[in-house]
DNA sequence: AAGAGACCCTGGATGC
DNA sequence: TGCATCCAGGGTCTCT
């Protein structure tokens, strides 16, 4: 589900919540989602532990602990968190709950269960090979076009390779391949220097909005508290199949990219361009 | 090395 | 109403 500006956003109403705190139990309700190391090994390192850190990577939280260990959390496609009061009943897809020392709990919740816990004392074993973020200067013109040289697969599919650059998905690909008026079948390696400089900005502007509106609202994402996103309201083709391009008003068609449902104008971002 | 496809899961929407 | 099928915001693994 979320992407960097759902994780953002998530985190930044989580951490004046748990920082500081010590983590006094942990409940692992469906033993999957600790990554790494085992289930018996994690509760014992991370039993006691003060968050001192928190911070983001791409789509990947990252809680830095008082022995110097990192909890790092992915939310994958339907994950989420709360904190609530210990006595509020766990939730029909809770998954893991840490017991801060404040009487609250901090729950992941995870309906699809493909979201992951690792706790690591090197962070870059599980961020290491992440990009750029989209909104750091590292993530320009130039880096992507010495990035995308030589490649043929399909621009979106690269948009989403969180090697090239983190914390896009799916959503924002559309959106900010329509922005720049790319076709998503381009094959990357033919984009034009102007183009791919276009692309650069469009991901860093539709990224830069949705941190802005606080996210985007299909179905399960909610902030902390309950309230939903308000990027959904500014979404130009993402799932807008066959409603007018609000450029042109040409129909918005809708195919398969590298296995995801692409979303763009036909007029506007040609193949042949 | 790069790219395509399977796979991990549950639940809501849609079709018959 | 009931059942089958398709679909979903992500990432990893295997095979070619």
């Amino acid at each position: 589900m979320p992407e960097l500006p759902e994780v953002q956003t998530i985190l930044d109403a989580l951490a004046p919540l748990i920082w500081e705190q010590v983590i006094v139990d942990v409940s692992v309700l469906w033993p999957g989602v600790v990554d790494r190391p085992s289930v018996d090994e994690f509760v014992a390192a991370v039993r006691g532990r003060r968050v001192v850190q928190t911070s983001r990577r791409g789509k990947y939280m990252l809680f830095q602990l008082d022995d110097a260990c990192w909890l790092i959390m992915h939310l994958r496609m339907t994950g989420n968190m709360r904190v609530v009061f210990r006595e509020e009943p766990v939730q029909p897809h809770d998954r893991l709950v840490f017991h801060l020392e404040n009487g609250r709990d901090w729950r992941f919740n995870d309906t699809r269960k493909f979201g992951r816990a690792y706790l690591v004392s090197d962070p870059d074993e599980v961020v290491g090979k992440l990009g750029p973020e989209p909104l750091d200067e590292s993530f320009s013109a130039a880096y992507f076009i010495e990035k995308l040289a030589g490649r043929r697969a399909a621009i979106k599919t690269l948009l989403l390779d969180q090697r090239i650059v983190a914390g896009v998905g799916n959503i924002y690909a559309d959106e900010a391949l329509f922005r720049a008026r790319v076709h998503p079948l381009r094959a990357a390696g033919s984009l034009q220097p102007r183009e791919i400089a276009a692309l650069v900005d469009a991901v860093k502007g539709v990224i830069a909005q949705a941190l802005d509106e606080m996210g985007t609202t299909l179905r399960d994402y909610r902030r902390p508290d309950g309230s939903v996103g308000e990027f959904q309201n500014s979404l130009q083709v993402f799932r807008r199949t066959g409603r007018p391009c609000p450029r042109c008003g040409a129909m918005i068609e809708r195919i398969v990219v590298g296995g995801r449902a692409t979303h763009f104008c036909p007029v506007e971002q040609r193949l042949d361009a």
